[in-house]
DNA sequence: CTGAAAGCGCTTACAG
DNA sequence: CTGAAAGCGCTTACAG
């Protein structure tokens, strides 16, 4: 049968307890105990019980992903970059869509989320978009005391750890290499307004724009909420009129920026030569595309596997909470190259 | 503090015994009593420590959903409906991703399957493509003697536990569909030579086409590999010579009739006026191509949940090994619907 | 229908 | 540097 820590201890002629510390890398051990120690465990092909673990330590060893309708792409990057990282320290990862049962209507996230960690405490929580704006949620995780970390939260919240990129910028760079490409006129489809990243796409375009002594007319700005549709929408009414059509469009997802490409290409204007288009995200969309999109690729493993050790490394405990930027990176593709240049 | 089957128990003026009768459903309590235990359990918001149920019962309440390099969105819809599915039953899915470690280049997914699986005893194991015709981790997980159950395998194992959806019906179905609006001479793009689907979905076709006494000639059936770009490929073989031009064309999958979209849509073509096409999967990009895609859905979501039913259902206990059929679905969309059939 | 005892495999707190 | 004892919160196997 499986080997017990008592199997190691006998064969190994020491104690549980001598076990159990160079298992868990604690100091005052003998080095040459270590050594024997290990060597049975290898040969017993000995692995901790985590529920043994678990139930005298009265920690879980598991990690919880909370999310709430995100997109399954979204999602699935947080969630390898999470699991990744628990690796790394002996966790698992259980991902735990918070949606509100059926025969409740009147719950509210809060409570959802304590009956969620009561059933089954775990040792942390990731919180993804846009639960992570929730302060129903934030409220509960703090009374129940279960360290969290939040996924690209809108604002910053004092003494709460999370991790982010910078949207402001992302936008400012896009903008900033289609006027190196030449454009004066770009337009700019928005997101939906409850998203928290629509506001600060906005923000970068404009900046870079003012920074470039560029005017930004109303008729090149607008809204739309993030689906191909309202790409579809917007891109027509910024292309209707041939004479104050953008000679660029920067859509701030790659959804609209896919509706934009789909207009353009009925109409017969030729992406890039007679217009370039940008999205944002780099979703798998990006590179189906034809041509395949210039795009902003967000850190979304990395913001997960960050997340992670913020949780669990151990040279981070006591630290208060801490912000993480991660990195962005600027995707050029055909969409906004223009030949030559 | 937190309240635990002692704390009920004293409160209810019974043993700790009875309570766990009554929390696990099992037979041989007064009404009364049991009455008077859920009602403290509930007043104390009493919820049972998993670890130490688990330790106590040597299970774990975890069932592992393990995976190597899929698609995300596939993987996201099977975990989806297994969280769902374990949610019935007080379990926890956790899922974890077969790469082999890169220190190890040696490693055969088999031992990769022990570590894993040993360093997290689970109570179940849910294996999705292509790992589910993966002899060396079905021949692991039998050694271990941890109960799993097939997400769309290829062939019948017998012995063995499975969900999955009829390739061949469903192919059959669809091309019945262009058939039916008139098309005799109907093209087709084969998927990835080492996945189980492709030849599955040819033969679909192909009965289809025999049943109607209709030819399929060989300049009609291309070699694809299910990515988009080999889409764009075999649809520019087929479409190349206008008099020999099939009316509509079948691919094994989304992604590759995106493909043949965007080369008619290149060349002039109109669809569906001058030729249908049709996917299989319907993946988000179905509803995002302009016309949107007549293609396949499959129970992806409902696989992941019966996959959970069959390894906990305690109606299913000592049930013999058994294989659920699915119902797919065929999604009629612009892409191959003629105006006013 | 109900309960007292033992034990699951670890860690914690303490002693030496 | 090492170990013996107690205990984490449940279930199992048994007794009545």
């Amino acid at each position: 049968m499986k080997a017990t820590i008592t199997d190691v201890a006998k064969v190994a002629g020491v104690s549980m307890k001598t076990v159990s510390r160079v298992l868990n890398n604690e100091p005052n051990v003998a080095a040459k105990t270590r050594e024997r120690v290990l060597a049975v465990a290898t040969e017993l092909k000995y692995s901790p019980n985590l529920a043994a673990k678990g139930l005298a330590s009265s920690r879980s060893y598991l990690l919880a992903l909370v999310y709430d309708n995100p997109s399954p792409y979204y999602i699935a990057k947080i969630q390898s970059g999470a699991i990744d990282g628990c690796r790394k320290f002996g966790y698992h990862l259980v991902p735990e869509p918070l949606g509100l049962p059926d025969d409740a209507a009147e719950t509210t996230q809060e409570e959802a989320v304590h009956r969620l960690l009561h059933r089954l405490p775990v040792d942390g929580v990731i919180l993804t978009p846009p639960l992570s704006d929730s302060s129903g949620v934030i409220k509960a995780l703090e009374s129940m005391n279960i360290p969290f970390v939040l996924v690209a939260p809108s604002g910053q919240k004092t003494g709460i750890s999370a991790v982010k990129m910078d949207d402001v910028q992302a936008a400012r760079e896009m903008t900033n290499f289609l006027i190196a490409q030449g454009h004066k006129s770009i337009g700019f489809i928005k997101g939906h307004l409850e998203h928290s990243a629509t506001a600060l796409r906005y923000e970068g375009f404009q900046e870079a724009m003012a920074e470039a002594n560029l005017k930004v007319h109303d008729h090149e700005v607008k809204q739309g909420d993030f689906s191909f549709r309202s790409g579809v929408v917007a891109a027509e009414e910024l292309l209707e009129d041939v004479n104050t059509r953008p000679t660029a469009i920067f859509a701030s997802n790659d959804d609209m920026a896919a509706g934009v490409v789909s207009v353009a290409s009925r109409l017969g204007i030729v992406v890039p030569d007679e217009l370039s288009v940008c999205g944002f995200d780099d979703t798998p969309l990006a590179k189906i595309l034809f041509p395949q999109l210039t795009t902003v690729q967000q850190p979304i493993y990395e913001m997960g596997f960050e997340a992670v050790k913020i949780l669990l490394d151990p040279a981070l405990k006591n630290t208060p909470a801490l912000t993480r930027n991660l990195d962005f990176k600027l995707v050029v593709r055909d969409s906004a190259l223009i030949q030559g240049s």
